[in-house]
RNA sequence: GGCUCGUUGGUCAAGCGGUUAAGACGUCGCCCUCUCACGGCGAAAACAGCGGUUCGAUUCCGCUACGAGCUGCCA
């Protein structure tokens, strides 16, 4: 049989790397086993319906790849089911009634004035309270009677107080729970609209869903849709339910630790492949130890079998340096593309910006980080001529201050400014005087860039910088030490 | 509060009765090197606790602790 899974979001904002990992994890199992994956919009909360929430989905999902195999036609390509449109055709309401005629649900009429008056316990801030039943007991014509005079209603799951329900989920096992804690749930709501609860089974079932993907969190209302499932007598899906992710306090991810969506995280620089990557680890991993995936691959290798049962930490430290290796692992052009919007931030200069990009292609994590590494290239810093020290290159101020007095001359000289010839000139005086490479090239980095750490070497800046800005810096070296000498 | 689920280094994780308990990130050290980074090598670092079952438990069972989720006319 083949596999179809679902990705089934409720368009209430951006989608959290939680919600992403779902998508992708429903996507992996069909795809591996060459089934089909669907898109269905879960908007039944008027109320909590985000404009352009939908084009977010859209976006994300298009952008990572997961692409939807099946829907109602729309400009020439397949557009997501939505439940709000699914609504119209009265397909939920139909069922209910199906239940209701089994005796499995029934019509509720109870207003929330009378609801408030059932024993309600506070715990934590929130109020807990159990359906009585009490319009289980209502008559046959009390309900018609009700009906027509228009009084609004809701449709009640109606689970017996004695037994147990048991389901079984691919990963937790057989999960079992007493029908007491069952509460009888809303299936219909007043403005007809059904709750996610019962539109979730009509849906899965109409849409022959086999493998039911979603979070952790549905785990402990799932006895409730095994019992649709059995009133309806329809075959049950196979259940996976996904651990959580959390923050780093082992918290729910929230909106607040701002890398919790997919754009924010494109916002930050992260590329998206690395991002898919590393939320597929999250929860899961393949049989050796490989970690770089690229879609394709994951498709490949995806047993949800592996799939673990607790609850993951999202860390941005580690979705960092994936990001790198991505970076690294990535062809130069493609690179410098996305790379130079970075770098024109904060080169203004007219230099050789590809290969400006290709000395921090190795160096950045994330694109952002380019800034605080090519900014000397715009603009010699203040810098300290304690710098000028460094005990493994040997060398201190008065050494420098030979060592930039001695070579002035030459790369004065000099007009190939290549990196080749810079350094070949440099090493004939490196030789001459006998001493280490570091000796000489510390201090010529130091006055070339005002900076400790570079993301190249000396003549490799003194290339970019060319010969003008290279000998005025190196004089203004001079200069510094030069007056911190005469103190 | 009740119910359900979870618990291997700081983090992601392998392990599915017998192992010196992998690997990765991060941290630290060394090497390479015109600085830093990359790369290479190495180090520190874990089975929540207590009881069973067993010749033998990280692995199976129970209890406790801790964490999380649910307990909505939200999903």
């Amino acid at each position: 049989m083949k596999i179809r899974t679902r990705y089934a979001p409720s368009p209430t904002g951006k989608m959290h790397v939680g919600n992403l990992r779902t998508a992708l994890y429903e996507f992996l199992i069909a795809k591996h086993e060459g089934g089909d994956f669907m898109l269905r919009i879960e908007d039944t909360d008027q109320e909590r319906f985000v404009e352009g929430a939908i084009d977010i989905i859209n976006r994300t999902l298009e952008k990572t790849g997961l692409t939807h195999d099946e829907g109602p036609d729309k400009d020439g390509g397949y557009g997501p089911y939505v439940q709000s449109e699914r609504v119209k055709t009265g397909i939920y309401m139909k069922y209910a009634k199906e239940l209701i005629d089994k005796g499995e649900a029934y019509y509720c009429f109870c207003d929330k004035e009378r609801l408030a008056t059932l024993k309600t316990e506070v715990v934590e801030g929130k109020e807990i309270s159990i359906y009585d039943k009490h319009c289980l007991g209502l008559s046959k014509e009390e309900v018609e009677a009700n009906l027509a005079a228009g009084k609004p209603f809701v449709v009640r799951q109606n689970i017996p107080n004695e037994g147990s329900t048991t389901f079984k989920d691919e990963l937790y096992g057989d999960i079992t729970v007493d029908n007491a804690e069952l509460d009888d749930m809303i299936l219909i709501k007043s403005d007809g609209y059904p709750t996610y609860n019962f539109a979730n089974v009509v849906d899965d079932h109409t849409m022959n869903i086999t493998h039911v993907v979603r979070g952790n969190e549905y785990i402990s209302s799932s006895p409730k849709y095994q019992r649709l499932y059995d009133a309806f007598g329809w075959e049950s899906p196979v259940y996976i339910h996904l651990p959580l992710i959390t923050d780093e306090n082992h918290k729910k991810l929230s909106k607040r630790s701002g890398h919790s969506s997919f754009e924010d995280l494109l916002e930050q620089g992260f590329v998206t492949e690395a991002i898919v990557n590393f939320i597929a680890l999250l929860g899961w991993s393949p049989e050796d130890n490989r970690e770089i995936f690229s879609l394709d691959e994951l498709i490949k290798e995806f047993d949800y079998h592996r799939i673990s049962k607790s609850p993951a930490v999202f860390d941005i430290v580690k979705l960092r340096w994936m990001n790198g290796e991505y970076l690294k692992a990535m062809d130069f052009d493609t690179f410098y593309e996305m790379a130079e919007p970075f770098i024109k931030q904060t080169i203004k200069k007219d230099l050789d910006l590809k290969k400006i990009a290709n000395m921090v292609k190795t160096r950045i994590e994330v694109f952002p980080d380019i800034a605080e590494h090519v900014d000397f290239f715009e603009e010699l810093p203040e810098y300290d001529i304690a710098m000028y020290t460094h005990k493994k290159m040997k060398t201190d101020a008065a050494s420098s201050l030979q060592v930039l007095k001695d070579v002035l001359p030459v790369l004065e000289a000099q007009d190939d400014y290549s990196n080749d010839a810079l350094y070949q000139t440099l090493l004939k005086y490196v030789e001459e005087k006998g001493v280490k490479n570091g000796y000489v090239m510390w201090p010529i980095r130091t006055a070339v860039s005002g900076k400790q750490m570079t993301p190249a070497g000396a003549t490799e800046i003194m290339e970019v910088l060319g010969k003008e800005e290279s000998i005025k810096r190196i004089k203004k070296g001079i200069e510094l030490l030069d007056s911190a000498a005469a103190v």
